[in-house]
DNA sequence: AATTTGCGGATATGATGTATCCTTAATTCC
DNA sequence: GGAATTAAGGATACATCATATCCGCAAATT
């Protein structure tokens, strides 16, 4: 059960879109170079958080990508589920509607109690994620990085932004 | 990030192993017929809970699986992370070391904190299945399984078990 | 008009989950 | 002792999906 590493991408694009000056857009190629990341395959990640209107997108010279909330609005399911999609880490195939011994018909009234437990795990997963902020993340970053390396990549990125 | 089918398969057995009686055991043949499960490749995750030392096997007729401790010591981490295994489901590939503006030879002193929130997420949901074990399982499973199909399976268990 | 951008589709590749088959060694039963 | 049964593990095949690249289109800027 592996997460895709878009969603490692996507997370730090959005922690670098946080700190845009209002109404400024950076592109696929900038996040791709700050990142080390391969442009095309990098713009479907971003491509998804579009589609979940996480993001705003202009086209042309000086376009690219902002956020559409506030960084305190936005949370890491909102992003991981983006680029992961919604579905639960696990399925339950009823398997035990096979058991030889269930009389014919016969109709389950509940979900099957693994999957309820399973399920269980997974909402604590969501829950977990739900309750981080994107501002948080930046919050953290910004007391972590060092002070000379942030300054110095925002001054990389506003160069870039459109 | 989907489980495998596996999993699903690994808890249903389990489940019905903490049913059986003292010293006896369940092949996978059975196993495979209760639950509609092709035989070959259950087979699999049954050796994969048998290299986590949750069951025992022996060989021959009348032979097969059998739990190996008390069903009350056993939780369903140590059956998903049997045939899941124990990696964790994000993986800092420590993209922010490709950062253009960063100075040679910089060395991070913490994890990164992108990775430290997606790892927390992951052990909210290790730490929920670690706190239910197989006997709340079989527990529930014998308050909401009709009586009788429950009985008239432990029946065909038990007419197939060595 | 030329350039740049996001977007979507098509395609290729590698890893992994799913599944089957076969051999081997151990155990039971006759 | 011999036949049948079992778990274990290796080899193989196949399907699905993550990863990655390329292309053409429409929109926006210069």
């Amino acid at each position: 059960m592996i997460l895709k590493s878009q969603v490692e991408w996507a997370l730090h694009c959005c922690a670098i879109l946080a700190g845009l000056p209002e109404g400024r857009y950076l592109s696929t190629k900038a996040l791709a170079e700050l990142h080390g990341l391969p442009k095309e395959y990098l713009s479907k990640a971003l491509q998804s958080l579009s589609q979940a209107s996480l993001v705003d997108t202009t086209l042309g010279p000086s376009g690219g990508y902002r956020l559409a909330r506030p960084s305190s609005e936005i949370n890491f399911l909102d992003i991981v589920e983006a680029v992961e999609g919604k579905a639960r880490s696990f399925t339950c195939t009823n398997i035990r509607d096979n058991n030889p011994c269930r009389p014919a018909g016969y109709c389950d009234s509940k979900p099957c109690a693994v999957a309820r437990i399973m399920w269980e795990a997974d909402e604590a997963w969501r829950d977990t994620l739900r309750r981080v902020r994107l501002s948080d993340l930046v919050g953290t970053l910004s007391e972590e990085v060092p002070a000379e390396l942030w300054r110095s990549t925002f001054e990389w990125v506003l160069k870039r932004a459109g």
